[in-house]
DNA sequence: ACCTGAACACCGTTCAAGT
DNA sequence: ACCTGAACACCGTTCAAGT
């Protein structure tokens, strides 16, 4: 049952399949998905966790920058291929089967020397990452239409100059065909990955000095 | 008609209202809002516009961090004001007004020396917070579910060790009540927009270093 | 040109009736 | 206990008919 959900989630993206479509994928009346796992939300919910059990584990002698940038990446790949997914996940939190990635993943900021920042850091690594893997999604649902729009703007700021200029030249090139636009998503989540472990990174060494002035006063 | 929308959405957020409803406050039949608007998601637009239109610009002198860091907090206020917007607005991307604060952040950037990574660190810390924002407005959806579900993590999670039980105890203090909750994401918001002004100042080091190596250098 | 009422093609959910 | 068919209360959108 919620392997026809997670099929369909692949095919069509997690908010476009119907109860009905897939009562007809599993040959059977509405109201038995309703008897035997509840409402949409609790397939939704059923679905998500099973993505997550999919999401690869680092191994855990890596490095934490090296940790999180292969996990991020793994998410992102997985994420990507149940369309909508990362949304759900991002709202709903901590769902069950999350434990076997949050232990792990705190355990080597701890490691790291992040003491008390090591939860905050993680909530806020995933949570950013997760957000925006939730917004491609949703952005790749209309592609055509985002080229239109992205089209739009740069007719629109046709001629102007200063910063709005610098973006419209920005948007020009990305504007060209969906491949090229799908590319820069992908390079722009990269990006955004190794801005965040850059801040991860500024805020160990504030930290690690706190943490020593503390060792050292009597 | 616009303004009946935008009101519903303060009330209701931007996805609950039906195009029945937003007849009614009109006191006209719904086919009279697609004669003169258009469907759903053009009303959307219109509202997202028009909450875009809303956003404090911060003084144009200040230094590029106060500036981001003044902007971004309006950002979350107003957003947060009209539930549902930012996810619509980051989706959509560079809609029609936001020009009025697309140049005057890029040109902040562009003076604080950040070159060619202007327009990406832009895109970086304002696709970050707004989908930040977006994720906050679905939580407070359902507040209460939340709540149940943080708690059902707290037992699940009871008498483990390690980075989990880190989490474990960091979720405990937080999932008391929906008023702790509340907090603890405007905290969290404020915490990733300072982590995403840490990474650009990094970030502004290096550009700045590529720079001078390029004019020192014959 | 503008507005109405009614319909169309959906949707999630429920429930009496069957086996 | 499990499954069916039909209904309920919605939804966005369309369209002939009125003024």
């Amino acid at each position: 049952m919620v392997d026809a959900a997670a099929r369909l989630t692949v095919r069509q993206g997690i908010d476009e399949w119907t109860i009905r479509a897939l009562a007809q994928e599993l040959g059977v009346a509405q109201a038995v998905i309703y008897h035997h796992v509840g409402g949409r939300s609790q397939i939704v919910r059923a679905v998500v966790e099973r993505v997550v059990a999919q999401i690869p584990l680092p191994a855990p002698d890596l490095q934490w920058r090296e940790w999180f940038g292969t996990f991020l990446t793994d998410v992102r790949r997985v994420a990507l291929h149940y369309p909508g997914v990362a949304r759900h996940l991002v709202i709903l939190g901590p769902v069950a089967g999350a434990g076997r990635i949050i232990g792990p993943g705190i355990d080597v900021l701890l490691e790291a020397g992040f003491a008390d920042e090591a939860v905050t850091i993680y909530n806020y690594l995933s949570n950013t990452a997760l957000s925006l893997i939730a917004v491609e999604d949703e952005r790749n649902k209309d592609q055509e239409g985002r080229l239109e729009r992205a089209r739009e703007i740069v007719d629109l700021a046709h001629g102007v100059d200063g910063g709005l200029s610098t973006m419209k030249d920005w948007l020009e090139v990305r504007a060209e065909n969906i491949d090229q636009l799908r590319a820069s998503d992908a390079y722009f989540y990269r990006y955004c990955v190794e801005r965040c472990l850059d801040a991860a990174k500024a805020r160990l060494g504030v930290v690690r000095r706190r943490t020593s002035r503390m060792t050292e006063s009597p």
